[in-house]
RNA sequence: GGCGAUGUGGCCAAGAGGCUAAGGCAGAGGACUGCAAAUCCUUUAUCCCCGGUUCGAAUCCGGGCAUCGCCUCCA
């Protein structure tokens, strides 16, 4: 049983989709008019996990996810720099895939634009005036706000709370002031469209009613968005969407929590936000996803470098365990018969209990509201446990001849669970057999640097074996200076960039 | 002013009435190693404060204190 907090009920409630194959999910995308930020991916990435888990589970997904490409901020910043809006939206959108790649976010179903869904937003709009839920002011049409009954159910407010704090713009064509705008009458010379109250172009919240209830019909599953959207921005679709269909627009509503900086808010008016392709600079693109998941998605979570750092440690320990497990089932294949000493039946029947249990817990944690951050525990867990597994076994003096077999399927086992645990939480990418890809630096993809390794360990391990220590540290000291890390292994000796 | 969230070891962070309060980072000790690295083992918490409910509370209730968010564009 999956349960999800329901911001709409303010409680974990049990998924039951409106169709038991397919669920149906609406996720607020960007106003495109610069390079997304983290707390943009945030909910890019929290939420592409959540599709991911689902997934796993056997639900089909029609995942839907807009841009706004018409809006004030673009329209401004297009003036400045004396483009076209709509270009300058285009743009921003074809860089934020280049991002969301990097992310390894899977691609939604469908990116409705706002511009390219105008006679559907103008459709809605006549019939909220038709029914009296709006009404047209000199070519402009606003929704009237105390004609829908349940106005404030989404984010607990009343119509006369928001009375009180009245920071609300004052705009004299407004019947009340907390109504809102559905069409804005265009200035001369701006971006517009006709429609039946003249030229002009639509409201903020309009869009995201019209284009969900185009692709996913009234009733879908899940609406989700940034907690900052919740007022007013979700609470006007609903009200939109709900007046116009009169019925249910979304079942549940999921609302991820802020990136912070120093505590704060992390935010364009604030001005203290990170690029996402920054940060990519600096850090992986699975360190950058990991940290993201490693807190429940409705905490605040805050951003340093230093935190990364330290969740980028935490990762390289995830990363050394599934190297030794790749490696020794390489050189178990390779060998088709080994060793494996007599106590280890039951040494593998204790693993695979405990493989079993990390399958469990890990399903328990991701059931339970998509707490990622219980889950990446479970792979630490189940990473540790393997790497003591490998230790047991000894697979470093392969010699022996029984017991190859059923120290294989183990193996293999394992892997499918991190495979699995992937799978769901997107960390690393992964090449069409499905295999991880860790993402390695340039020069360890370089075939002249591959070969002077190669040498370089191979002079080293001379020098080892003459007992040269001086020699083989010096070696190990040098490389370290460029960065690169030399471990010896019972194996050999293996490299990696740091 | 209204609405809401949060406060758990040096840091990050799960847990939401009952086994020894997960996991990660950092630190300490040990095993392994020629020395390292990696890895494994051991080790650090009366859960913001004060009351209350209960056989039993980090977890529920009340009252403080502190931090943050929304009420204006924001993911």
């Amino acid at each position: 049983m999956i349960k999800i907090y329901n911001t709409l009920t303010k409680n974990k409630e049990k998924l039951q989709t409106r169709d038991p194959e397919q669920i149906s999910i609406y996720v607020c995308g960007p106003t495109v008019y610069n390079y997304i930020h983290l707390g943009n991916a945030r909910p890019l990435v929290v939420f592409d996990t959540v599709r991911r888990y689902l997934t796993s589970k056997g639900y089909k997904t029609n995942y839907i996810q807009n841009f706004t490409d018409v809006d004030d901020k673009i329209i401004n910043k297009a003036r400045e720099e004396k483009k076209e809006p709509l270009a300058l939206a285009a743009f921003y959108i074809i860089e934020y895939f280049k991002d969301v790649d990097a992310l390894n976010i899977i691609r939604a179903d469908h990116y409705p634009r706002v511009s390219e869904h105008i006679p559907e937003i103008i459709a809605l709009i006549q019939k909220l005036v038709h029914k009296g839920s709006a009404y047209d002011v000199k070519g402009s049409v606003y929704f009237r706000v105390r004609n829908f009954a349940n106005y404030g159910k989404l984010s607990g407010r009343t119509l006369d709370d928001l009375q009180v704090g009245a920071r609300v713009e004052i705009n004299e064509d407004k019947q009340d002031p907390l109504d809102f705008a559905l069409w804005k009458k265009a200035q001369t010379g701006e971006l517009s469209w006709d429609s039946p109250w003249g030229a002009g172009r639509p409201g903020w919240h309009i869009e995201c009613s019209a284009m969900a209830l185009k692709y996913l019909g009234t009733g879908f599953d899940i609406h989700a968005g940034g907690c900052d959207l919740m007022f007013p921005h979700h609470e006007n679709e609903i009200a939109q969407a709900e007046a116009a269909s009169e019925q249910q627009f979304a079942k549940y509503w999921m609302h991820n929590g802020f990136i912070t900086v120093n505590q704060e808010k992390m935010s364009k008016s604030l001005d203290n936000f990170f690029l996402v392709r920054d940060i990519l600079k600096q850090f992986s693109a699975a360190t950058v996803r990991f940290y993201l998941l490693s807190v429940h998605y409705r905490s605040p979570l805050d951003f340093d470098a230093q935190k990364l750092a330290a969740i980028q440690r935490g990762l390289e320990r995830l990363i050394n365990s599934w190297q030794l497990l790749e490696e020794t089932l390489k050189t178990l294949s390779n060998q088709k018969q080994t060793l494996v000493n007599n106590a280890d039946a039951e040494i593998n029947r204790q693993f695979d209990i405990k493989l079993q249990y990390f399958e469990k817990t890990f399903n328990t944690a991701m059931a339970d509201d998509f707490n990622t951050a219980l889950a990446i525990a479970v792979w630490f867990d189940a990473a540790r446990e393997l790497n003591a597994y490998l230790h047991q076994i000894n697979v470093a003096n392969l010699k022996a001849t029984i017991n190859f077999t059923p120290t294989f399927k183990i193996l293999k086992k394992a892997q499918q669970l991190f495979l699995n645990f992937n799978q769901v939480l997107g960390i690393f990418k992964t090449d069409d057999a499905s295999r991880i890809v860790i993402s390695k630096s340039e020069i360890q993809d370089d075939h002249l640097v591959n070969n002077l390794m190669t040498l370089i360990i191979a002079i080293r391990q001379q020098a080892r074996e003459n007992k040269d220590w001086h020699t083989a540290d010096m070696i190990r000291d040098s490389l370290k200076k460029l960065a690169i890390m030399i471990e010896d292994t019972p194996q050999g000796a293996r490299w990696k960039k740091r």
